[in-house]
DNA sequence: CAGTCAAATGAACGTATGGTCAGTCTAGGC
DNA sequence: GCCTAGACTGACCATACGTTCATTTGACTG
């Protein structure tokens, strides 16, 4: 890699994350480039320079958040857990890696973001990274259903529900309607997505 | 009540209306005053004779429509029917009224509106809305519970999680994740929220 | 029919913000 | 020590949008 690129490289990142910092503080509708370039400590050209658009930035910041996160969870899956407890531990694992991404996610979780023009071609591209994530818990849930530890169930929906539980009992804490601790909510995702709600215990 | 009054409430329902309309094509960002007077076919000045600001307009908007949605749910509950029974109905009800006002909601449940911020009195109102439509659907869940019909889970929190999976359930229809009809969401909705994924069936 | 007045209008204004570009600075080659 | 390429800057531009207000409209009154 030349110098060149290490350079530009450098500076991507640079302002991919002070991208983030700001979305975390201000919402997405508070993100501007001339904050963010304050917050990059650059020019407002500067971030012309390496990104086309302000939507390319955002779009870009808001994936590689994303592929960090979804990375995370896939390198703390061990595969050779009883599936059972390998659900459980991807469940945990999740919620602890959105819950302190948080304020990033913030915009994200409360509902200001995501919001995926369909047609564009950043708002795609968002979609692949989470679709991609999905397909891998949709995989860890198919094998225990293969071996018989749950019951069959539409993996791709079952996986999709767990998203929106594990964001949804965030988004709780965010609009300040659950004053739980946070590891009690993780279980009690656990438990609801495990056993329902249902009268008869299922262990 | 004087004639003014009947012509302010109608012109007031009028811009309501055509707002939930321009928010349901255009998503909240791009709900300007401009097309709303547009699609209410009156000025823009003629908005500022009975609304303060445009975000008093869109949250009173927003607020509206949940109320209509969270008293159509009100009205289809029958206490009377068995605790099960009165959950599966009051979830298939839910979903249901939200499938069918999908278009207004497309901004809400895809992500883009509830910026509520938490600190304004606008996103304080909406919020005590939604959060009273929970309160219900929690005492539904508590009267169950008392019954012995479903096990001792926090209401608070399963209704809340309930809320989620099912805006959840739209909302990977609108990202064209899901491609089977919409009864059958409903049903997995409440299969999944009152047995789990658990391998013993739970009956 | 003239007068009155509130409702309605839409041109105009101020501001915020995405995007541009002529000019400055600096590292590296000669 | 000068020169050049290109990274960087920030003042500037264009536009979109929320808000205002002087003016017009039209329904009602006497």
């Amino acid at each position: 890699m030349t110098k060149e690129e290490v350079i530009k490289e450098f500076r991507v990142r640079e302002i991919l994350e002070a991208a983030r910092r700001v979305m975390a503080r201000y919402g997405m509708q508070g993100t501007t480039v001339d904050r963010v370039a304050e917050e990059a400590k650059v020019a407002k050209g500067t971030i012309y320079l390496y990104f086309d658009t302000k939507d390319e930035l955002v779009h870009t910041a808001v994936i590689e958040g994303l592929r960090e996160m979804t990375a995370e969870v896939l390198a703390s899956d061990d595969p050779s857990m009883p599936p059972l407890e390998r659900i459980r531990r991807l469940i945990l694992a999740q919620f602890r890696i959105l819950a302190s991404n948080q304020d990033f996610l913030k915009t994200f979780i409360i509902g200001n973001s995501l919001d995926i023009e369909l047609e564009s071609e950043t708002g795609q591209r968002e979609l692949r990274v989470y679709a991609g994530h999905l397909d891998f818990v949709a995989s860890v849930l198919q094998d225990a259903i293969d071996h018989g530890a749950i019951r069959p169930i539409d993996p791709q929906f079952a996986a999709f529900m767990l998203g929106e539980m594990l964001t949804g009992s965030l988004r709780r804490r965010l609009l300040k309607l659950a004053s739980s601790p946070l590891e009690s909510d993780a279980e009690a995702v656990v438990e609801l997505f495990l056993k329902g709600i249902a009268a008869i215990p299922c262990d």
